[in-house]
DNA sequence: TTAGCCTTGAAC
DNA sequence: GTTCAAGGCTAA
């Protein structure tokens, strides 16, 4: 597809695709939307929907359903603050340095676009079957493959993410692709700068008890922190009760999967396997061939790791692909993050569970098995004890911080958000999403910890040695498959693959 | 109530 | 003086 930047993007309404008229609340809208959003916020008035809170908005149908026109209006990243409480006329306010600097980045593309006589090609659907293939681009682009071990146990949470991958085609080159059902109302709608970073212009308005609809609370309202409603059932550590929370970071908490939901997968999935591998070594066995045998369990023991290891990779993607922020990339830039970072976020899914865990001498596996470190130390070779020993020591400083639940989930997000990757198509966002989490991470270890003040610094100077463990992870995981060591078919190894071809 | 056009005024 | 993102006005 053919693509003319100036006359087709440039002045389309990320939410209704009618004509922009300007930057307005925040990003580049059209006029009606402008009108809509400071009717709304002037006249604090509270809409309701009479379908499913999902309604299409565009041109056309717009005037339809007020409330998902406002929901996709917040969801798109306009911002309250910049309706003004005092109606004062003219003039310009906070968001000026941050619409100049999107301005040059619009204008550095097109430049780009102009100097390479860029074509870019919509994406088309990939269309491998999702039965056998396990690709990843598939388990990017297709729901969770059909695979019966897989589906043992509690499916997981259905996401939109299928109804939003192509909807926006890769058409969206410079306007952020907008989510194209409404977030969940109890959402808190996604601010596009640190909530810090501005100060509200309509500072009291929408922190009274003044609500939108019965599902939708001021709490909901972007740039505000409140009072975290789920501090009493999440287990460990710390924070004390009616801390306010980041709205990201209460957010990316939702997000998290279950563990007891992926523990059951994956155990089962787990299970079949073994079964497979006890009937092969008994047949070994009736041989008579004993050093084969034990060969054969040495072996099998290592691939049930890689098979835990790649389920594990699997409920990773299927994570991202319901993350805030993620969902909002294109298959390619997502593919590129995951590229990157696949190995960073097992060792951090590895280095989380055991500080959940909190055992020395015992390793908590993701099946949900306890396994002695003293064991599993005699059973691995000498680079895998090393290993073994320096996730261990990150454990160790990690448990020193009590780093908790909601920290880890912002640590997942650094690691998936990377503006360091390269050739991404979206890197703005990327490098804008990356703030935006420092920012929450920041603002939360400020409130929840207050007598720590270095916290935020010491829990990102973690992030460097958890790298150089992944790098070293990878680089064994290399080495054995180069052995033949590891099963076939592995995610692991598409993503090894997939990653060093990049570099 | 909507949406296109007008007025305003701080930042440049 | 110019720009442009606020709020205001008003016909539909």
């Amino acid at each position: 597809m053919d693509y003319s930047y100036d006359t087709d993007l440039e002045e389309l309404c990320p939410v209704c695709g009618d004509k922009v008229s300007g930057y307005h609340y925040g990003l580049l809208t059209c006029e009606s939307r402008k009108g809509f959003f400071k009717r709304t916020v002037q006249n604090n008035k509270r809409y309701t929907c009479a379908e499913s809170q999902d309604c299409k908005i565009d041109k056309t149908q717009r005037k339809r359903c007020p409330f998902c026109r406002f929901q996709k209006c917040l969801n798109v990243g306009m911002r309250l603050e910049a309706v003004r409480a005092d109606r004062m006329r003219g003039g310009r306010n906070k968001f000026g340095p941050m619409y100049k600097r999107d301005r040059a980045l619009k204008q550095q593309k097109k430049a780009l676009i102009r100097a390479s006589g860029l074509k870019i090609e919509a994406t088309p659907p990939l269309m491998s079957s999702p039965q056998s293939d396990y690709s990843f681009s598939t388990a990017l682009s297709t729901p969770a493959p059909k695979n019966t071990h897989l589906n043992i146990g509690t499916s997981v949470a259905p996401t939109d993410y299928e109804r939003n991958l192509y909807a926006s085609s890769s058409l969206s080159l410079s306007i952020p692709i907008p989510a194209h059902t409404p977030l969940p109302a109890q959402y808190p709608a996604y601010p596009t700068l640190p909530s810090r970073a501005i100060k509200s212009e309509y500072p009291d308005h929408y922190t009274s008890s003044e609500h939108y609809t019965s599902a939708s609370s001021p709490e909901s309202i972007p740039g505000y922190t409140y009072v975290d409603q789920t501090q009493v059932s999440t287990s460990p550590p710390l924070a004390p009760l009616g801390l306010t929370v980041p709205p990201l970071v209460l957010e990316f908490v939702r997000c998290e999967q279950g563990e007891l939901q992926v523990q059951s997968k994956i155990s089962a999935h787990l299970a079949h396997l073994q079964q497979e591998q006890n009937s092969r070594s008994a047949a070994a066995n009736q041989e008579q061939n004993t050093r084969l045998a034990a060969k054969q369990e040495r072996l099998s023991t290592f691939g049930l790791m890689c098979h835990m290891a790649d389920q594990t990779l699997f409920s990773i993607v299927e994570w991202a692909r319901s993350c805030i922020f993620f969902k909002e990339l294109k298959v390619g830039d997502q593919m590129k993050l995951l590229h990157n970072c696949w190995s960073e976020l097992l060792v951090l899914d590895y280095i989380a569970r055991q500080l959940h865990h909190g055992k020395e001498d015992s390793v908590l596996l993701i099946t949900g098995q306890e396994v002695e470190l003293a064991s599993l130390l005699a059973q691995a070779g000498v680079t895998l004890n090393g290993m073994i020993q320096r996730g261990q020591e990150l454990v160790h400083r990690l448990q020193e911080l009590q780093l908790d639940r909601r920290e880890t989930a912002c640590l997942k997000y650094l690691i998936l958000f990377n503006p360091d990757v390269k050739l991404l198509e979206n890197q703005p966002y990327v490098e804008s999403v990356c703030e935006q989490v420092n920012a929450a991470l920041l603002e939360y270890t400020l409130c929840a910890y207050p007598q720590f003040l270095d916290r935020f610094t010491q829990i990102l100077l973690r992030l460097p040695e958890l790298r150089a463990l992944s790098t070293q992870a990878e680089d064994y995981l290399c080495y054995k498959h180069l052995s033949g060591e590891v099963p076939c078919n592995n995610l692991l190894i598409e993503m090894l693959h997939a990653k060093r071809t990049c570099i």
